[in-house]
DNA sequence: TTGCGATTGTAATCACTTTCACAATTATAA
DNA sequence: TTATAATTGTGAAAGTGATTACAATCGCAA
């Protein structure tokens, strides 16, 4: 094991090795090389040793990997050894649709609060979620010890709802506002941008002797 | 000019670029230097002008870009210079909400079409796109030559869905549904998958030395 | 017309990531 | 017990991307 920078692809690499192990372990596979392990998602065998040996050595030589210590290996590598509670802001269509997401339970996060603006949607409870006013974001989310928000507000009141949440204390925002955050130093945010994702397919149409393909 | 591999990073950052350039235009700015392009995308001048560079000479020394060629020099980079119709597959809630996305015609995307298999939905027009039955998406498709599709279809119909869709000739695809999807070498895929972008905000929140700022 | 500050485009360098290739280890069968 | 096939972990090499630094060019003011 090295201590030295993880590349940032590595890391999403092994969100795909972690759905791999987990349909595996399904099917009561007990060991799994990395050859395997590697399949289906079009990387190499070395590239998976590589990026699981910035971590730790999980493997036996001449026999491969134990697909349930390798899961939770990984999972405690990534955080996800335990749960995560999310805020939603903005319970729209977009946001209500994410409150229905399948999926994010599977790696541990748990959407526990979500706000809107809208008299009618408050006090309603959507999938088991209370929706509450957005003026008691502070209040709750301290409470609560939240650290992740997901912003799913109209693009007029996306960096008023960041302000917000970072002063409530909120770490990591995952982003849908197409616009820049300006955010505190120590808040990590990662927007997804549609248009964008859509951009690039229509690039690599254009120019279609390159690659576009991406399983993450 | 080159002829060598473009990063896609830096394809990613032509619509960062993109989208300075058209605030810019809006205030009336009629040059900009690569200095001022960076400004807000943590991007150096460098980066800036390296990235122009794979695809043409469109500044002038001593003097920057011109805002109102270089939009349209991007676009055309990008392959955004004419309209892309695009098909919507599943009109769920998270259908629905891209049908709303404010943002796609901006780039030149039209969703022109929606399916789905709900015959309480099938019929209804939603903001002036017409449900279609999923049983006509490979006529359809072929008719109007549609070459982009979104598919937000629940996760056990999405295999198929991408099956009658490159048998229509798409050509590519954004999917949203958190599984692989396997379609001919020809077609390209991109799948936006929410719970693995909030695992890598759990990722980094938790081994908070490194960054994981992304502003795409 | 000349000189100067601003700015691009890019060659060279530096930094990072992936691939290669093989010693070390393990299980198993003879 | 020994030989063999399978498989990992990793140093070194190759490949890719970002940064640096500067010659070339431009507009403008004197």
């Amino acid at each position: 094991m090295k201590k030295i920078q993880v590349p940032k692809e590595s890391v999403k690499r092994l969100f795909l090795y972690l759905r791999n192990l987990n349909y595996l372990a399904q099917e009561g596979r007990e060991t799994i090389s990395s050859d395997k392990l590697a399949q289906d998602i079009y990387v190499s065998a070395a590239q998976v040793r590589k990026d699981l040996s910035y971590f730790g050595d999980f493997g036996r030589k001449g026999v491969g990997y134990n697909v349930q210590s390798l899961i939770s290996d990984i999972k405690s590598v990534l955080g996800l050894d335990k749960k995560w509670l999310v805020a939603l802001v903005g319970v729209g269509r977009l946001g209500s649709a994410l409150l229905n997401y399948p999926g994010l339970e599977e790696l541990g996060f748990q959407i526990s609060v979500a706000f809107d603006i809208d008299p009618k949607k408050i006090g309603k409870t959507y999938r088991e979620v209370k929706i509450k006013d957005s003026s008691q974001i502070e209040k709750i989310i301290k409470k609560e010890k939240i650290k992740i928000a997901i912003i799913t507000v109209p693009v007029s009141a996306a960096q008023k709802t960041a302000d917000v949440l970072t002063k409530a204390g909120i770490k990591g925002i995952l982003n849908f506002s197409p616009k820049y955050l300006t955010i505190p130093e120590n808040v990590k945010i990662k927007t997804v941008n549609i248009a964008i994702e859509l951009g690039n397919l229509a690039y690599y149409l254009t120019h279609s002797e390159s690659e576009a393909r991406s399983f993450i």
